[in-house]
DNA sequence: ACCTGAACACCGTTCAAGT
DNA sequence: ACCTGAACACCGTTCAAGT
């Protein structure tokens, strides 16, 4: 089987998927395909158009799934029908886990995200936004609009179990965290300190938003 | 002058002024400081060192500032001083602009922003929050709380003026989004098509969020 | 038309050696 | 203690050459 664009793609995609973004060099991916580095060059330009093509592919997946709901979207069924596409769009990214960095350093826009982006505006204008709140719309929602948002920070490491002198010491520089993270952990006593449930958040963010979206789209 | 480690980040952070983040090599850096790239090693461990040194740099460039505002921020005096807050940080990574794609990339946090986010949960908590309602609401503000968002794409290119025929196009696959940006356009002749006012969009997406949490708030 | 070998410029980093 | 020269492994990419 030679070499095509479409293969390169496919495969760039699988090495990210197994070894994660830093794996992806031109080397590593033609030795994937059983080729030599150079032989790539003849089916893409270079390697950010080898990013600019996975962000597509993922993209691409993203609609494939949400093109198969069919669900009400006239007049207040807009906040479920938005609501259902972007966690869906959401499960696919989380098979891809180095897709949303892909797509933040893009600066060519991929013509499957132009794709989604006009479908999503479809069903804001369903449910009788106009054209500028729907464009404020988009900005508002910014990544989430795809399915992530950039953490602030990974709760996984770092402020970690250094004894509790050391908590002592962060209590009195950071009284009001400090405060908040114990309150919360032992609510939730399961999860230590991997105490943020990501689903959970992304949802809560994502219904505040669409929630005063909603309320916008009454009152205009 | 010696080297030291407060210099070399000083240092990095000049040339990333300069250069953007992509003309920040060992190199580089070493030859900004007039030395050699290995003598950077005694006094940073890696490069990955140097960013997270300098994001923390930047971070603690947004607390000198934002620590000098006195807001009144008992009940709901919070939004505003929030608001305040949020937008000076703004302000400093306008002149940054590389920083948050460096926030974005650091796995290890800086010990700034942690304290960044401190003094915001203090000000939720002044404003009657719940430990519970704060901590959702640093993951639905997420990075807007540092002052930024990751935009979906840059519309100063791509999507241009190719002409009428490319436009009909594209009008028929994109029904929706062409749509929008004819009409919001038209309302604001004077950007064809850098259509798009980042302040004002960062603001509404802000707002949005801010009203909804005060909303959950009141009847908490 | 499609693929490759040799080569180039450029990375981050190690390590032994200088002062 | 602080800095550096030489060297290594690894990038992306060019270009002339193979089939």
């Amino acid at each position: 089987m030679p070499l095509s664009r479409e293969r390169v793609l496919r495969a760039a995609v699988d090495v990210a998927d197994q070894g994660g973004i830093e794996s992806l060099t031109m080397r590593r991916l033609a030795e994937e395909l059983g080729a030599e580095a150079m032989s790539l060059y003849y089916h893409v330009a270079n390697k950010e158009e080898v990013l600019d093509g996975i962000a597509d592919v993922i993209a691409t997946e993203i609609n494939d799934v949400v093109d198969q709901i069919d669900a009400p979207s006239k007049g207040p069924d807009w906040k479920k029908a938005v609501r259902q596409r972007i966690l869906s769009a959401r499960e696919v990214l989380l098979r891809h886990p180095w897709a949303p960095g892909v797509f933040d350093t893009r600066t060519n826009l991929s013509p499957a995200v132009v794709q989604y982006i006009d479908a999503l505006v479809g069903l804001m204008r369903d449910g009788g936004f106009s054209n500028d709140l729907a464009h404020h719309a988009l900005h508002a929602l910014g990544s989430r609009a795809l399915g992530f948002t950039h953490e602030l920070f990974d709760p996984s490491d770092g402020a970690g179990d250094e004894g509790g002198a050391a908590m002592l010491e962060m209590a009195d520089r950071l009284p009001h965290l400090v405060g908040m993270m114990m309150e919360v952990a032992h609510d939730d006593p399961d999860s230590t300190l991997g105490w943020c449930d990501d689903q959970f958040e992304f949802e809560f963010g994502l219904d505040l938003i669409l929630d005063g979206l909603d309320r916008i789209r009454e009152t205009a």
